[in-house]
DNA sequence: CTGAAAGCGCTTACAG
DNA sequence: CTGAAAGCGCTTACAG
C-alpha cells in the first residue's frame, strides 16, 4: 500500500506538504492550487489511503469515539447506534461499538480497550441504568463522555435524553380519554430513571383519578409482560385494570399475549399502550399503540454534543420529545 | 498518559524489554522471570495501558478486524455480531462494525475506511446477498475475507453459513406431517442464496405432492407478509392455502395479521411457519413456530475462520445446522 | 537474557 | 507557500 513518500515522490513536493494538502484536520495550512492538484493528482493514481494509525499517533487524536450499549438485541439500540454513526462518520469519526449487556465487569474490559484504543470520547447510551461503580469507571478513563439517557447520580456530563416524564403523561391522558378509569403501570426497572421518570409520569397524571395509580414494576421483558398480566387478569371483572400503560413494548406484547389467553379482546375489554415504537408494533393484531422515541436522533444529538466537547464548548443537556403513536389498541 | 519508556525507566530495563514482556504477540521472547516480574509490577503501577496505534504501526498488524452487516435493526444480526464480538475479545481485537443497509455505495464508503483504519481482515454478514459489484470492492482490497452466508458467486474466499436447504425441508415435512396438502411459500429475494435454498428445499419436499407447489416472492419484510397472505386469502376456501411456510419470521408476524384480519383461528385454519426464531415469536399467538438459526454460533465461527486465514492455514467452508422450533402456529 | 537503534507513516512547530 | 526535521509510542531484527 502506498505511502506519504511515496505520493510526495510522484507530486515532487515534500512529505509534509503531502500531509497538509490532503489531511483535513488541523489548522488550515495554505498550499497553492498548483501543487494542491499535483499531490491529489499522485494520490489518486497511486490509491493512496492515508493510515488513521500513523495520523492518530501523530496527531493525538485517534478519530476514534468509544459508543457503549446496553444491548444491541433490543432493538432500540441498533437505531441509536445507526444515527451516531451517521453523524460521526460526517466528521470523519470512527464508531468502536461496545456491547456491554448492562454487565458492569464488560463494561470495565471494554474501557480497557477503548483506552488501547485512545479513542477521542466516549458516547455510552442506556445512560440511565449506570450503577455508580460504572460512572466510576468511566470518570478513571479521563476521557470527554456524552451519556444518552439522564443517569440517576449527577455526573456533570452532558446527557442527551427524551422527556420520558410528558410522554408517559400523554399516553395516560390517551388512555383515560378513552373512558378507563383503571389504568395499570408496568413498570421497567425503578433503578433506571427513564422508566422511572415513565412511572413518574404515570403517578402524575392519575393524581386525582377516582380510581388510585398501581404501579406493578418488572425488568421490563416480554416475559414480565405475560406474567404480570396473567395475574392482574385474576382478579374479579368489576375490580380488573380496563387499561394497561407499559413501560416497553416487549413488555405490552408480552401483556398482550396474556390477555389474549384469557379470551380478552382488545381494545374492547382491555386498552393497551406500549412504549418505544418498535417496528414489529405495527404488525401485531391490535396494532400496537406507543410512544415513539426519536432513537435515531438520540444517537445522533450524542455524537453532536461529544464533538462540542472535543472542541472546547461548554455543552448543555439535550431533552427531545417523543410522540404518541396511536394505532389499535389504545 | 504513560508510555513504554515510563514503564521502562521505573523498572530499571530498556523499552525493547518492556515491550517484550507486555506484548502477547510476536515471536515469544525469552525473559528472565525477576525482570518480567519488575516490568509487570513498574506497567500496574503507572496504570500503563499500550497503544493500540502506536502498536499497530510498528507491528503492521492493527488488531482490528472490518465487520460488516447488511442491517442491525434486523435482530438476526446483532446476535451474529455478538458472537464475532465474544471469539474476538479473546484474541485481544477489535470489532469495526459497518452497517451497510444493503447498499453497494456505503459498502464502497466503509471499505474505504476499513482500509484507512488497516483492518487485519475483513468478515461480512449477508454474504448470501452481495452483487457482484459487491464482491469486486471487497476484493479491491486485498484483505483477507471471510463471509457470512454462501455467495451467489463463488469467490474463493471462505464462508460459514447455515444449511437452510435441509432445514426448508424439516419444516415443510413438519407442516405436511399436521395433514395439509396446500402448502404454500412466502419466499424472501430470490438473488439471495438463503432465500433461494429455502425455496429449494421447500420445493424439494413438495415434489410428489397432490398439490403442487406454489412459491410468492416477496422482499421478505413484515409489510409483504402481510399483503401477499391477504391476496393468497381471497381465492375461495375450497382451494385456498392450508398452510404457509414463510421465509422469515417477518413475513411470518405479517401473514399472521393478515390471518387474523379475516377472522381465521391458527393453526386450525392455517398452519403458519416462520424462519429466524426471532425472540419476540415465543410472545405472539398463536406463538410462532419456526426455525432457529446459531446466529451467535455463525459470528463466531467466522471470526474462527479469519483467524486461521491470518495464521496463513487453509479454510474449508463451514455449514452450520439450523433447528425446527415447533410451537403453537404449526 | 538484554539493549541500542532503525523504522513504522504520519503531523506539526520552526525556518525560510 | 514549501521543506527539513523532530517526534508520536511502539516492535523487531541485530549484536552482544
Amino acid at each position: 500500500m502506498a505511502t506519504i513518500a511515496d505520493v510526495a515522490r510522484r507530486a515532487g513536493v515534500s512529505i509534509a506538504t503531502v500531509s497538509r494538502v490532503l489531511s483535513p484536520g488541523g489548522a488550515p495550512h495554505p498550499v497553492k492550487d498548483a501543487t494542491a492538484a499535483r499531490v491529489r493528482r499522485a494520490a489518486t493514481d497511486l490509491d493512496y489511503v492515508p493510515s488513521a494509525l500513523a495520523r492518530g499517533l501523530a496527531s493525538h487524536r485517534s478519530g476514534l469515539l468509544g459508543f457503549v450499549v446496553p444491548n444491541l438485541a433490543d432493538p432500540h439500540y441498533p437505531l441509536v447506534a445507526g444515527g451516531a454513526e451517521d453523524v460521526a462518520a460526517a466528521e470523519g469519526l470512527a464508531l468502536l461499538v461496545c456491547n456491554t449487556l448492562g454487565d458492569s465487569e464488560r463494561l470495565a474490559d471494554y474501557l480497557r480497550v477503548l483506552r488501547a484504543r485512545r479513542v477521542d470520547a466516549l458516547v455510552v447510551s442506556g445512560g440511565s441504568s449506570l450503577v455508580p461503580a460504572d460512572l466510576a469507571a468511566l470518570a478513571a478513563t479521563h476521557l470527554p463522555v456524552v451519556l444518552i439517557g439522564r443517569p440517576a447520580i449527577d455526573t456533570g456530563w452532558p446527557w442527551v435524553g427524551v422527556d420520558n416524564h410528558t410522554a408517559a403523561r400523554a399516553a395516560v391522558r390517551h388512555l383515560l380519554g378513552t373512558g378507563r378509569r383503571r389504568v395499570v403501570h408496568l413498570a421497567g426497572p425503578a433503578a433506571q430513571t427513564t422508566m422511572a421518570d415513565r412511572a413518574a409520569g404515570y403517578r402524575a397524571e392519575m393524581e386525582g383519578q377516582v380510581w388510585p395509580a398501581l404501579v406493578v414494576e418488572t425488568d421490563g421483558s416480554a416475559g414480565a409482560g405475560e406474567r404480570a398480566t396473567r395475574r392482574l387478569l385474576q382478579k374479579p371483572v368489576s375490580d380488573r385494570s380496563q387499561a394497561l400503560f407499559a413501560a416497553t413494548d416487549r413488555l405490552a406484547i408480552g401483556a398482550l399475549g396474556a390477555a389474549i389467553d384469557v379470551g380478552l379482546h382488545l381494545p374492547r375489554d382491555l386498552a393497551l399502550m406500549g412504549f418505544d415504537d418498535l417496528p414489529i408494533g405495527a404488525y401485531l393484531r391490535p396494532r400496537l399503540s406507543t410512544v415513539a422515541q426519536p432513537a435515531r436522533e438520540l444517537g445522533a444529538a450524542a455524537i453532536r454534543s461529544a464533538l462540542e466537547l472535543l472542541a472546547g464548548h461548554a455543552v448543555e443537556p439535550v431533552v427531545l420529545p417523543a410522540q404518541l403513536v396511536v394505532r389499535e389498541s389504545a
